[in-house]
DNA sequence: GTGTTTGCAAAGTGTTTGCAATTTA
DNA sequence: TAAATTGCAAACACTTTGCAAACAC
């Protein structure tokens, strides 16, 4: 179990004024299991739990959380931007039946012989997703 | 070289009526090297190539050249679709500052080890994204 | 002729922004 | 109290849709 404290620890460790919103957010994200989120989904469970936010401040939330290193975004589908609370290098099962991510630990999967890059850029990530869908 | 007729023989092969609008959008699609494009790029260079087609008639064009297989979407960008003449195999770079794609043959990449999805799935694909950026 | 396709403009969706009011330190 | 943050509503970018006119076979 994670201490009480956790989210306030993350924020601080972030450089993030400690607001009443961006608390609670922090609670709901990360002190329990890691998790898949968008802003739609994040900001209905605060208001399933009585927190009031506003939408655009789950936005801004989830933007400063991923600048800061606390979240990480994941491009699945070109109609919404998902959110991981698992910052460390792994990669995604993406059910496209129902939107739903799943995580694949980093050792499970490797990526064989990436090429270099053109000359005078780097790698920055490595995403595989694997794509699955109900069976027929 | 490719012939002529090349564009016209793909909207057959796809059961598409060859109108002028499809058979010109096709033409800058397939009559040359293999492309990446998006709605707006694509409606761009009809616009410069005095080709008249409406932007609602690009979007429909792309999708149903990718829903009879002409053309694969990948997803890289949250904010934007990007379409690939290239429908085999392969993986991409992308370019973060620029929002461009370059192709990376399937044999110079692989991915080893992909887990079974859970049961009831069924891999549909497997995309690898290298983003890279402009080295420091 | 008959069914398909197009273009337009309006509507839709997810996201961002400007700014006054509020909150934090 | 000074600076940062919030909430709202409007603005945005991209995409989809409804429907009458134009087109393909």
């Amino acid at each position: 179990m994670r201490p009480y404290s956790h989210a306030l620890e993350k924020l601080r460790a972030a450089g993030l004024r400690p607001t009443r919103q961006r608390l609670a957010l922090a609670k709901l994200l990360f002190e329990g299991e890691d998790r898949h989120i968008t802003a739609e989904s994040l900001h209905g469970e605060a208001l399933d739990n009585n927190i009031r936010v506003s939408l655009a401040t789950v936005y801004n939330a989830l933007h400063q959380f991923t600048d800061s290193g606390l979240l990480r975004e994941i491009v699945v589908d070109a109609s919404r931007s998902y959110f991981d609370t698992n910052t460390s290098d792994h990669h995604h099962f993406f059910f496209e039946h129902n939107g739903e991510l799943m995580d694949i630990p980093g050792e499970n999967m490797l990526v064989c012989d990436v090429p270099e890059p053109p000359a005078g850029m780097t790698i920055n990530r490595v995403d595989v997703v694997v794509r699955v869908r109900q069976a027929a």
